[in-house]
DNA sequence: AACTGTCCCTGCAAGC
DNA sequence: TGCTTGCAGGGACAGT
């Protein structure tokens, strides 16, 4: 479900809901969602702390407690984060429930919904981020979070090999970026999935980073991208709009609307969907 | 070191 | 209608 815009859209929403309320006690329904550190490590080390914190890198959410602890909240491809009132009926796949200290006289409950359960929630110690999370000491720049531009990315880029969106999508090249920005990106870019690094010119990296670094903005602007059959929707439960601008991603067979003058295709590249215009990108 | 295919799991749509 | 098949936004892992 769920890429950099996504992401960060939950993360403002639980900055703004839940971090400051006191987490009074912790419900988990199912152990796979807790897998990392264990059902009872989630409880103990939640229960009666503050979110003091809620930041990102890529598509990690990583908040920081009172007590010294953090929580990494990993959506992967079907997990959300929604706060509801207390007494709210829970939809399917609630694993994990954070009752809340009301605010304005109102408790609510922070859920962490998963049908497929490839998303967890990991209470630790910082002091041993690198055992508990070492994927996290290998992402590569966050190009929204932190400095990003056409040198960075060459930097990132230099001894690749291979087609240029496979390396889009790989989170040690550019953290954040996935099967649906990495499309758009390379439309609005002008470059066909199949590029390897080496045909690309300096002034295309550059031109490659700024697109990156515009798409992701313009999509966190508009709340990401809600599709039609997964619904990716923020904390309150409201849907992104950003979908509404996408040029490839879920066009195939479609006119380009940027051309006009073709039909967007739809390929398989390292076992990922791709759309693209033939035509735009070469 | 870095690339590719496989697997984790559930739900949904398309095809028969 | 009911079954099977394939596909879905991610990423760890094993094998090369």
């Amino acid at each position: 479900m769920p890429e950099l815009p996504e992401v960060e859209t939950v993360r403002r929403g639980i900055e703004e809901r839940v971090v400051g309320r006191k987490i009074l006690s912790v419900e988990v329904g199912r152990e796979r969602s807790v897998r990392r550190v264990g059902k009872e490590a989630v409880i103990q080390g939640l229960t009666n702390t503050t979110m003091v914190a809620a930041r990102r890198r890529g598509k990690y959410i990583l908040c920081e407690l009172d007590s010294g602890d953090a929580v990494m909240i990993h959506l992967r491809m079907s997990g959300r984060v929604l706060v509801e009132p207390v007494g709210t009926k829970r939809p399917p796949h609630t694993h994990v429930v954070l009752h809340l200290a009301p605010r304005d006289g109102q408790a609510d409950e922070m859920w962490f919904v998963d049908p497929r359960t490839f998303g967890e929630v990991v209470v630790y110690d910082p002091e041993y981020e690198g055992a508990v999370l070492p994927e996290l000491a290998k992402l590569g720049p966050d190009p929204i979070a932190d400095p990003f531009d056409g040198a960075i990315l060459a930097r990132r880029l230099a001894g690749r090999r291979g087609a240029i969106k496979p390396l889009l999508l790989n989170q040690h090249v550019v953290a954040g970026v996935g099967n649906i920005y990495a499309d758009e990106v390379l439309h609005r870019v002008g470059l066909r999935w199949s590029r390897t690094v080496d045909t690309l010119s300096q002034k295309k990296i550059d031109q490659l980073a700024l697109v990156i670094k515009e798409i992701l903005a313009e999509a966190i602007e508009s709340g990401g991208s809600t599709l039609e059959d997964t619904q990716y929707v923020d904390v309150e439960g409201n849907v992104g709009s950003f979908q509404e601008n996408h040029r490839v991603y879920g066009r195939e067979g479609l006119g380009c609307l940027t051309c006009g003058k073709t039909f967007i295709r739809r390929v398989m590249v390292a076992g990922r969907s791709t759309a693209y215009c033939p035509r735009c990108q070469r």
